[in-house]
DNA sequence: AGTAGCACTTAACAGCGTTAAGGAGAGTGC
DNA sequence: GCACTCTCCTTAACGCTGTTAAGTGCTACT
């Protein structure tokens, strides 16, 4: 797992392949099929190693209003994701091998439910705002593969060139594509705004 | 464009290679290269053309409500990817060829501005809403390919009795892995009450 | 008649995930 | 001391993938 973990970093997921693993294991590729029943389980694996290192990193007291948790756990999970390339698409195709995941989860939806939540008002507001989360990191990695790298093809004066007849999609289009940190805030406090305003709670 | 989207719904994005859709077009797999510069560009086009047939089926009112355009413009988009097997993992994963998108988009922000909102805010809002419709039906197509089919893997008794530990995350499972299009709306609803409520318009 | 360009084929390449069969080495039971 | 079992790995191969190189008819224009 740490060296598939650290491989991706260098390769991405497109360049991580069993045989890639294998060498820097020194080890043949089907070697890796003793331990793994395939590429996917293998995933899998790394998704929720991925998620152990996230919860591991992530300070959360007990005390937190249900606001500053639901903010802590989404900004946890998007620096946990922007730490590994391609993190948000390793993850949403994966599934967590164990039940620790479940563990986290509990804690928030006690915590949400105690604030005066219904528990399905609290699976939406955890769900959704882990769903924007994903979204985000995922088009953020599209355009952006690790911090301070940028993919090929993302040229903003020629996408200004072409949208020269729509200039407000022009200029969103440059406030979109950058600032990703501020913009992830704001998209994450409308929807926690709109938690405390449709469900009646602050 | 036409035999690769009927294809995708057959066989799924794994199974869409170049010599399916040649044989499909009683061609050889090389000749696609006459057509396409690699198979991104081939994809690339593919979210193009969904994202024309989505604009093409999505009844637009100049007189929207910004609640109801949101609302409309989310909604079309997430029929149009559910329409497709992997629709929203190919929509993710591509961008768009032409500037056809630009129009729906100036039109958005448009009517958002009119109601008041910033330029920026309007950005925000919208991209927001896309994000987490995209992360909605990425997860959604994961455990539900198609309407009606069902991923394997995905027994939810066995999933009862696994997090028998954490009884709320159990309930909160039943609650988010099925009756997605009532989930999708409550979801949506959070956004744009958060919306309204943050910058004060209604 | 000759030339240019379009749309395609055949052949091949390196690389992928995966399977089958087997082998070295440690540990255990008699 | 020998046989057996289990663990972890290797070698060889399979069918498949995206992609490139080279060549082949066909149409249209000069």
């Amino acid at each position: 797992m740490d060296t598939a973990l650290r491989l991706l970093n260098e390769v991405g997921l497109e360049g991580l392949t069993l045989r890639t693993i294998a060498r820097e294991l020194d080890v043949k590729a089907p070697a890796l099929y003793w331990h793994f029943k395939d590429k996917q389980a293998l995933l899998d694996e790394m998704a929720t190693e991925m998620y152990r290192r996230m919860v591991a990193g992530t300070a959360l007291d007990p005390d937190d209003t249900w606001r500053e948790r639901l903010l802590k756990a989404n900004r946890g999970l998007r620096a946990a994701l922007l730490g590994y390339r391609d993190g948000a698409r390793v993850f949403s195709g994966s599934r967590f091998t164990g039940t620790e995941h479940a563990e986290q989860m509990e804690d928030v939806l006690r915590l949400l439910t105690a604030a005066g939540l219904t528990l399905a008002q609290a699976a939406r507001a955890t769900s959704t705002t882990y769903l924007y989360t994903l979204g985000f990191v995922t088009e953020e990695q599209g355009v952006q593969p690790l911090p301070g790298e940028r993919r090929e093809g993302y040229d903003m004066d020629e996408r200004a060139r072409l949208l020269a007849d729509f200039p407000l999609a022009a200029a969103a289009g440059a406030e979109i594509f950058a600032d990703y940190d501020r913009h992830y805030e704001e998209g994450l406090a409308l929807l926690i705004a709109g938690i405390g305003a449709q469900y009646g709670i602050d």
